[in-house]
DNA sequence: GTCTATACACTGATAGAC
DNA sequence: GTCTATCAGTGTATAGAC
């Protein structure tokens, strides 16, 4: 409500204009899938003229990059918990935490990511053989570390990590599978801490972090 | 190179051109998701005209609904080392192994599965609602019994369960982004059996069914 | 920067000869 | 049962007035 005098500038009918096309864009993606979803559906969902998302991002291609990437940055920010940490049940705690609330908050986001490493990545190859490989290996000294210092058991710590990432990207990317499960309607609070709970018990006793209760 | 005099019956040529189209179709609907896949893609790869498709497969949705019936019933079928297993070392261990093993041979099938539920399952909803139902609440009684008997610890069965889903299809759905973080490669007999070992350690010790090494 | 009208390509599906 | 030719519908992208 503030500013209702002074126009926007350019600059800021630019950003909200983007923000508004991307979210949409985010949710019609998850949705239908990039060949199934259509530059009407998410210019009908951003309250837009179809033509107007072609100013902003030139071809659909473009557009879903855009998408992809700002997931990507997103996926990188929740992953500082795990360095900072003293040991593997704070640091896998804390990493089980948070992509579980990134499931939780941004489903679809999560959708795309999955449909795009399924259909073998043509966005985004580059970034999983740089970006992501760099994470992955730095990540894996730190298991490393964790091991050596006798705080967890020798587990192979790359098969860990892609247990943390298909357990928690699971309750997003098979929500829909989830939530019929539990009688079509969507886990509730107490439900989605049971399965926080669960999720960090089983792997944190797997991997001998802590011990049986 | 046998019968090469007596013609193929009706029957035979149908049954052999159903399985060529239902086989083509798998790939491409797992690779393209259903919005990106063309009859003119799938009738190349089956090697037949695209025409042909449409003779034996009414529509392009009447051939994806029975792709994804099929990969549902090699499921079932996958499930039943659960029941007949004595604890759940033997009874999640074998289920975990033939989990694994079809989402080594079979990834596209498991990519079709995961696209179809991320979209919400507009094919295959009903099934979601009356065979997947019956068939969790089935297994979370089977390990309630293995909790009861003191052979696990008292670990919430249905999200168990989600993990075991989770984790096992992760290698199909995700397979090439483990395989780009494999430097390409993909994961060879040895790299395969870490993978089984690592799912079943760490789940298995997770739910207090086996103790440590 | 916005939006209507439209060009152009492609896809699912069918008709009809063989 | 097979296959070429084709239609109707839809999608991306753009031109051009405002």
């Amino acid at each position: 409500m503030a500013q209702s005098a002074r126009p926007l500038s350019k600059k800021e009918i630019r950003e909200g204009n983007e923000r508004l096309i991307l979210e949409a864009a985010e949710n019609v993606f998850a949705e239908a899938g990039f060949g199934g979803a259509t530059m009407q559906l998410i210019a009908d969902l951003a309250g837009l003229p179809k033509a107007n998302l072609h100013y902003y991002f030139p071809t659909k291609e473009a557009l879903y990059r855009q998408v992809v990437q700002n997931i990507f940055q997103d996926w990188l920010k929740a992953a500082d918990v795990f360095d900072a940490a003293p040991g593997p049940v704070e640091g896998i705690g804390a990493y089980i935490d948070a992509k579980m609330e990134i499931s939780r908050r941004h489903p679809a986001g999560s959708k795309v990511w999955a449909s795009e490493v399924m259909h073998r990545a043509p966005v985004i190859q580059d970034y999983l053989e740089t970006t992501l490989t760099e994470w992955t290996e730095g990540r894996m000294a730190v298991i490393r570390r964790w091991i050596e210092a006798g705080q967890m058991d020798a587990i192979n710590p790359r098969h860990l990590l892609y247990m943390l990432w298909a357990t928690t990207q699971h309750y997003a990317d098979f929500g829909h599978q989830i939530e019929t499960l539990n009688g079509g309607k969507p886990l509730s609070d107490a439900q989605w801490e049971a399965a926080k709970a669960s999720v960090k018990t089983i792997i944190l006793r797997g991997i001998g972090a802590i011990g049986n209760a």
